[in-house]
DNA sequence: CCAGGCCCTTGGAGCGCTCCAATCAACGGG
DNA sequence: CCCGTTGATTGGAGCGCTCCAAGGGCCTGG
């Protein structure tokens, strides 16, 4: 009763094992004539190759664990979309695991991932110590996307947050603002750069005297705090450049609830360029990610390695560019 | 130079590599003596027990296959979200995919999940026909979740649609609405018991005349769409009751585009409540579905097959609720 | 007519683990 | 003092596949 396998097929059609398994395989070197009776065989006894059974003999699994930071943020399901897309075209399954905010839950799915002797592992997100990152990429190719943790031999890919953020500020400064200020992405992946970016564009425009950040994190809350925060000063920024789009969605919920215009008061630019800046009632002007194809390539440059033989990590650098949609306007 | 296997870590620890299975597997008549010896060895070794080959000889996988329709609507995320983190938490991993709108890419991902001999299999809303799912459940327990697609002796989580549109037509009626289209799901997952519901409910309030239904699908576009078609008309209804949230996000874009304000000329009532429903933008009545729990429920549910040896399937109906916010008001 | 190749096919030895039946030591009770 | 019990330990037989070395036809050139 338990379903048949490569002997039940072999003895069916007459042939070895041996030939079974180069059917199965597509292996080049067998006969028409007995690849049909393989395949006839196969087809009338249902049988259903066991992976489990092909990645044991074989030491690969055909399997990329995939460990993200939080499917809410549609960041990461963007990501996700891409990677597991590119993975089944190219006959790779996708294991994936979420770190719920806490590391420790982040180190046990490594470890399972490792345990299940996937091919390769691709990280979206998740801050781990360098230790950790070469720790791991020691047992198998390791890719970070869109995070800043690399540099440890591991392949990358991300988009350029520096450029980014000098994006931003350019198009805000462009405008005519000058009290540019900064709500931060704090300790998340990739927050540094885009202060950094931030911080640089805004003395290379020569308002380096405006410089102003507020910390939150990647969050609406934060976003809303950020908000608060402003509202409790003298005098508001003309514009806020805000560390990711969700942020940017809180923030101006609650400066819309305080009766703060934007963009009449204060314009603000987001960043991800996530589903919902393009909303009409957000229209967040944002900086542009192509995240999906960034999963792919990601999927693509794992494949490199575990496949192609390629031993030199590689980083991939995307260049963002910048979407104006009605949430910035000149100050007045 | 090869990872370490149990032969080794026997070997060092002076016992028999059955010994070592029982203390990986924490087994209890195991003196403990001999535990603390295998565990330092095992330790010293770096030994990280092979999962493929304890699936192959032991002929479970502890993985799940996921298969979800489409990963950037919330909805999906959500569950997902739920899913993964239920299922880490019994020790499973989640093997995942998407059928990118094709339904032969669903059955290839169903095909891979078979072939990789997962415990159990959860859909999350892509439609297969009655035979395809009773195959592959005669091949492992399967799970629908948030889908129409049951009652062929598989398991199922889903929220009462049904009621669910209740809620929200007699929400708008309780407001004082009589004209309320219904912009529908088309062949989507619970499309077809939303709109059975609208109907059943707009008789029961008798209104029965003014049932009204727009084909639309699960999409943004598909709501800008319908509210073109609405705008053609001589008069508008005042008030829409909107398949799920992304459509009614899309609607109530096009008709603020065209000068009509929500809820002043139309008031508009979702489905899902997902994430940006609560953006203050947007702030969209809507009908709330506990979708991450949903999703932790149908793992419970699929391991109480898998290991619980429950054979009879389970049909779980969460009730939904009405969360109002400020797309909805008194018609003019 | 036979050696030398070239294809196709096959048996067998694993891959690293689980599970079962068998073994062994220790312990009381009759 | 022997034997049944109980609990800890072990060898061995798989799990279903891949991979390799070797075998068997058959064709070709000398």
């Amino acid at each position: 009763m338990s379903p048949p396998t490569m002997e039940d097929v072999a003895r069916a059609a007459g042939v070895s094992r041996a030939l079974v398994s180069l059917v199965m395989r597509q292996a080049p070197n067998v006969s028409d004539e007995r690849r049909a009776r393989v395949i006839a065989a196969a087809e009338e006894l249902g049988y259903r190759p066991n992976a489990v059974a092909r990645s044991l003999a074989s030491r690969r699994t055909h399997t990329i664990g995939v460990l993200l930071n939080d499917l809410h943020n549609p960041f990461f399901a963007d990501s996700a979309d891409g990677i597991i897309e590119e993975a089944s075209s190219a006959g790779y399954q996708v294991l994936m695991a979420t770190g719920t905010h806490v590391n420790q839950s982040h180190t046990a799915a490594i470890e399972s991932f490792l345990n299940a002797r996937v091919d390769g592992i691709i990280l979206v997100g998740p801050r781990f110590t360098p230790e950790q990152i070469s720790d791991m990429a020691s047992h198998v190719p390791v890719l970070t996307l869109g995070s800043s943790s690399d540099g440890h031999g591991v392949d990358s890919v991300k988009n350029d947050e520096y450029r980014g953020a000098c994006l931003a500020v350019e198009h805000l400064a462009g405008l005519g603002h000058t009290r540019i200020t900064h709500v931060s992405g704090g300790r998340g992946a990739g927050a540094d750069s885009r202060r950094q970016g931030y911080a640089r564009a805004m003395a290379d425009l020569g308002l380096a005297d405006h410089v102003d950040v507020v910390v939150g994190d990647f969050t609406e809350e934060s976003g809303a705090e950020a908000a608060d925060e402003l509202l409790k000063r003298a005098e508001l920024p003309t514009a806020v450049f805000s560390a990711n789009d969700i942020q940017a969605a809180g923030l101006m919920g609650r400066l819309a609830e305080a009766g703060i215009g934007v963009p009449e008061m204060v314009s603000v630019v987001g960043y991800d360029d996530t589903t919902f800046a393009g909303l009409y009632q957000l229209s967040l002007t944002t900086i542009h990610q192509p995240v999906a194809e960034m999963g792919r390539q990601s999927v693509r440059s794992l494949l490199d390695r575990m496949v192609g033989g390629r031993t030199e990590p590689r980083k991939l650098v995307i260049e963002p560019s910048l979407v104006v949609r009605r949430s910035t306007a000149p100050p007045r």
